[in-house]
DNA sequence: GCTAGAATGACAGGGACCTGACCAATATGG
DNA sequence: CCATATTGGTCAGGTCCCTGTCATTCTAGC
């Protein structure tokens, strides 16, 4: 359990930013290890929606889930050991390698497409559906308004 | 600059969150670094504003910034190494040892403070101060409906 | 007084990200 | 058609934060 913070002045809006982002991860992980995926953690499963049946780069796959290629390279290494995904030559580029689901990896993938969901469900219930839309509206904002596209 | 994702379907709040508080951090880097303390990161000038004059106990000191001891221990070994704070025996405590600010520290104290207003600031310019207000209080009200007080 | 439990913090290790420097293969254009 | 830029990925190293475990010290209850 991360932290409580003394009730006080003006929390910091990073402390916050942290705070939740840290919540939400350990959420998933939660919702991840219920539906049978202990080994998933929320790191590595936000990969798998990602991978489509033909298969994708690991360049492409780190700029969908918002990370650097050397974060997704590593990600996606240990999913390799770990059986979700497997790597296969891309015929149209001799540099890159294309990553494909395997059986098991098709079986998560909808795990961790849900853990995501009820996550944000579970806050809407926790608070109200109009303050986690607002939220989400408001960060977009924000980062458009910094220079992040999302 | 930390990856630009694809305009398309809704992005996870999670990755929303992560980018704004990577956004927060190097922007707080760039402020110190134009105050004149580029060796002072983000990550360790938030803790310059909760050192008293009085001296503080490195376990209190994590409480108030949000991290845990083990973090802020490293946190203040680097301080210190850097010249911003010292430590000295607590009298009323033989297990604890009290962090004061050096004079160097003092210096630094109200370039940290106003490092993270700046970043504010600035974020109410680009967007309006109604949104960051509303954000900070959205984000304080879900992080009290999860337990955790702020 | 003395001992049980709480609190302070140190040590060891890990995870999820990052930047910078680099090589290999492809695409481009003069 | 070959020099150059671009793109895909890797290697090395760093930051910020976490958990778990352990020794030391303080504080109460008996």
């Amino acid at each position: 359990m991360p932290v409580n913070i003394p009730k006080g002045a003006e929390p910091r809006i990073s402390l916050m930013l942290r705070l939740l982002h840290d919540a939400y991860a350990s959420a998933v992980d939660a919702e991840l290890t219920a539906a049978g995926f202990a080994d998933l953690s929320g790191g590595r499963a936000k990969v798998l929606p990602f991978v489509p049946e033909d298969g994708i780069p690991v360049g492409r796959l780190a700029m969908l889930a918002g990370v650097r290629k050397q974060t997704m390279a590593e990600m996606v290494g240990q999913l390799q050991r770990d059986g979700y995904l497997r790597s296969g030559s891309n015929p149209n580029d001799a540099r890159s390698r294309l990553i494909f689901l395997t059986a098991r990896g098709r079986e998560a993938r909808p795990a961790a497409m849900a853990a995501g969901d009820r996550v944000e469900e579970h806050w809407k219930e926790l608070t109200t559906p109009h303050l986690v839309t607002r939220l989400r509206n408001d960060l977009a904002k924000l980062l458009d308004a910094l220079g992040r596209s999302v």
